[in-house]
DNA sequence: CTGTTTGCAAAGGCTTTGCATGAAA
DNA sequence: TTTCATGCAAAGCCTTTGCAAACAG
């Protein structure tokens, strides 16, 4: 993405999220936009605490305390998807104009791959039949070693 | 399953924990015994805090540390298996002679109901292969409404 | 007896919340 | 000026752990 694109989507996500603090009469703080920001500036999958860190290394103190209230708008409207990645606390990841994924996540270095396949889309809709079941959503991961980290013997 | 068999069933389970026990020199007391014998009396999928109360229930108080520690040991010994449903506390299922199967959650009711498919077992080894990654697990599930929970319109 | 196990209560990790202060509208 | 947001600290939820007393072998 060349950099004036760059400015571009984070000029949308800015608009997105301010037109959805006004349809909630909230307002626009200083917190909530550095939140955004950081969050944006962000290309993987991250936690609280390491927004928290970002943020303080940039001398933009924010209360933990407001990264969460502010994640949780930011999910709320759209900008920010939470996802389970098999650990106990909550990840975060972008979510405009990116469709449905599932994760490979490595439980040697944490890192996350994301990819897509039509199948498991088909396979819900058959199942689901089966059982009679009305889907909401679905998470499939795999669990394993990237190539970068070598199972243990 | 026949009263008999279950009770053979149950013979067994207690025989491969006790096995278990005696190969990592870990006791045989009260505790363990009442736990193993309660796990094994649940059909479905369980909670710690359900668990406790069905013991307390019956009589049989162990104290909520106790078990933890032994559904550790139960999962060790490949009796138990632990599963993430979605929610933020840990789940158990019975493992021995069942193979790896799917979920689908009830968003309403909390109702679990497994399914098994290939395709999801060959879906992981293809995917696996084009990231060069080594797979060690997955999690497949489908949170929805069941037959008996109409979705919030 | 000796080393485990238990129960209790405290603590740990992550997240939420009550409240007084401070900022947005 | 009015109402909302922030920061702090406390609390909540689930789980783990240190320790003294109880128990298995």
């Amino acid at each position: 993405m060349s950099r004036n694109n760059k400015i571009a989507a984070e000029t949308a996500e800015r608009g997105q999220f301010y037109s959805y603090l006004g349809q909630h009469k909230l307002r626009r703080t200083q917190e909530r936009a550095l939140i955004l920001q950081e969050v944006f500036s962000i290309q993987d999958h991250f936690d609280v605490e390491s927004l928290l860190f970002r943020l303080r290394r940039k001398h933009h103190p924010v209360s933990r305390a407001t990264i969460y209230r502010t994640l949780k708008h930011l999910t709320d409207s759209g900008l920010l998807r939470q996802v389970d990645l098999g650990r106990s606390r909550a990840f975060f990841e972008h979510a405009p104009g990116r469709q449905h994924h599932e994760h490979l996540v490595c439980i040697g270095c944490g890192k996350v791959v994301e990819f897509s396949t039509v199948t498991i889309e088909k396979l819900q809709t058959l199942v689901c039949e089966e059982f009679n079941f009305k889907p909401v959503r679905h998470t499939y991961q795999i669990l394993g070693y990237c190539e970068a980290c070598q199972p243990p013997s």
